[in-house]
DNA sequence: CTGAAAGCGCTTACAG
DNA sequence: CTGAAAGCGCTTACAG
């Protein structure tokens, strides 16, 4: 292995302190007033070295590792994924990398990787908390580490967070196929104390009271792995006119259904899913669904944290409004 | 925010030194033949002060920062998103991190992101390389850098990898096109430099030569955002009867293509897709496609590194076989 | 069995 | 304008 540059090696080179190295590399050398050729040599020594510093080092020494933490439900969901790269790129911007992990939905999990990004000394986390997460997210407020929450937040802790104005969402959508002429809508959603499938639930409750229809929810239970069974009783139900799902893995698991109980959508069952998604294109007919501002809340996700890191201990919180993107699959054929 | 607990302020409650609430912390109780009773308290001190060791210290000292850097070409691409979840989960066995990059397949981000994840010393690398990456991968060699390389390698550079028997995958699936009577069967790729690219084509060529059918290769530019025009007028030739793809974005855009033209699959044109996708399940008819074994190539890759990482200089690298997912979109019907 | 001390590679008051 | 030196929080020879 080719010995590593330190800072010590241009020092030596140059004739100089290390300060002084340290100044320069770090672009302090005006208000340090380093002579300009001082300056200069050490500039040629770096790059004729490739010096690369030690960021380890340069941590332990300044506290901060220009590294945020990511904790989503699960990478290789889409909705993550993409979130992850907007996050990624937002974080870049900043300087920063970011190290993710995946709780799975489970707050034991969430909870030692938050505690193994922690001990890394991330500079900050954007975290999807999990159901029971409460506890955690309060233990991070209390030790003051710089959290954005994101897609979730707990109604009862005072926390950053960014996410999408659920309520309103299903609420709109509810509406919208209430005035296509569905009566008995259904709304498939996770059993969840988390607020943000409460939310939706209760978007789509107000909705249907509001014309005073009969509601029907049915909740799925989340970690288990074969949605298969509930997801044909439900669809199969023959009170069922419409049905609302509340996330992309319930809305593709119940395409799947409909599509293996061959059903005609929207004429047997009319359907508005959740998220965007390559499948809602490819089913016949387009699914119409509800759009979340990914870039948007992926970007504010990561400046609230920057503030946050930066000493702005007041209290962000964003809802940001869904998009209705609306196809065929809501639409009573006349 | 609440004062970190360091191993100093065990070692001032227990009455010991800092020597021994090191060892003790690291499970090195026997080895250093800590006296039971002092093993005791200090275990008791560490758990009623919640000491977390600070991983950024102990990275400075030893050497390794138990973290791996992942450049993939884009962690939203769902290949990628889930190659990283696996990645993951792996590293975590071994008690590792992951610090995830995406290149967008630009060499000039991957060295950048290289650069910034070994100034952050990751103990290794799994890289997704793009093209022009050959110069890159040769100094990390050179350097010694403990590096597996991921889905794509260099022919003219000995590097660890695992990846896919790339011209198996096609050769086979050319194959079963023939087999079902296709003969105008054109092939789909980007162009590209990389060898699982050629080496994709170069399975389809093989095939095609077997039988002595004329061969249609279609090379599509890479970092174009807008691959309507060119998969149209691809998915349109009159003169192809069969369409093998060479990537998942490439299945999917042609299928789009095939979508908004109204071709009949496979009556019109055969199908092949690339790697799995939800989509392919959509589609009507189901997509045919090759399917690589993600969870395999996750976990050896990150086996392979850790080998790399604790010394071991052997070369490692691993072609593994794709699985023919046979349905309908490839099968003329009689 | 245990402690004092060096050192990982930086940054940064402090002194001149 | 520049240098000597302390210190970030650990681990680990070394000495006893």
């Amino acid at each position: 292995m080719a010995k590593k540059v330190l800072i010590k090696d241009i020092a030596t080179v140059v004739g100089v302190s290390t300060a002084l190295v340290s100044y320069v590399m770090n672009g302090r050398e005006k208000e340090k007033r380093v002579g300009k050729e001082v300056v200069e040599k050490i500039r040629k020594a770096a790059k004729d070295l490739n010096y690369q510093p030690n960021q380890i080092a340069r941590s332990l020494r300044t506290g901060s590792t220009n590294t945020i933490g990511l904790v989503v439900a699960d990478i290789s969901n889409p909705f993550f994924s993409h979130l992850a790269r907007i996050i990624e790129d937002e974080a870049n911007k900043y300087q920063y990398a970011v190290i993710i992990g995946s709780s799975d939905e489970r707050n034991q999990k969430s909870q030692a990787l938050v505690e193994t990004l922690l001990n890394r000394q991330v500079d900050g986390l954007i975290l999807v908390p999990s159901e029971g997460d409460d506890v955690l997210v309060k233990s991070l407020i209390d030790r003051d580490i710089p959290l954005v929450l994101i897609d979730r937040n707990f109604e009862n802790i005072s926390c950053n967070f960014v996410m999408l104005n659920n309520y309103k969402a299903t609420f709109d959508a509810t509406m919208s196929l209430i005035d296509n002429g569905y009566r008995k809508i259904t709304m498939v959603a996770y059993r969840s104390s988390l607020e943000h499938m409460k939310s939706r639930i209760n978007g789509y409750l107000s909705a249907m009271g509001s014309v005073g229809y009969t509601v029907s929810v049915k909740l799925v239970e989340p970690h288990v792995s074969e949605l298969l069974h509930p997801m044909d009783e439900i669809i199969l139900n023959s009170d069922t006119e419409a049905v609302l799902f509340a996330t992309n893995t319930l809305s593709i698991a119940g395409l799947y259904a409909v599509s293996r109980n061959h059903l005609k959508v929207p004429e047997q069952l009319a359907i508005v899913g959740f998220d965007k998604s390559e499948v809602y294109d490819f089913f016949v007919p387009p699914v119409t669904y509800i759009e979340q501002p990914l870039a948007e809340m992926g970007q504010k996700a990561v400046q609230n944290l920057m503030e946050c890191i930066n000493g702005n201990n007041g209290l962000m919180q964003n809802s940001l409004d869904s998009q209705f993107v609306e196809r065929l699959s809501n639409k009573k054929l006349l």
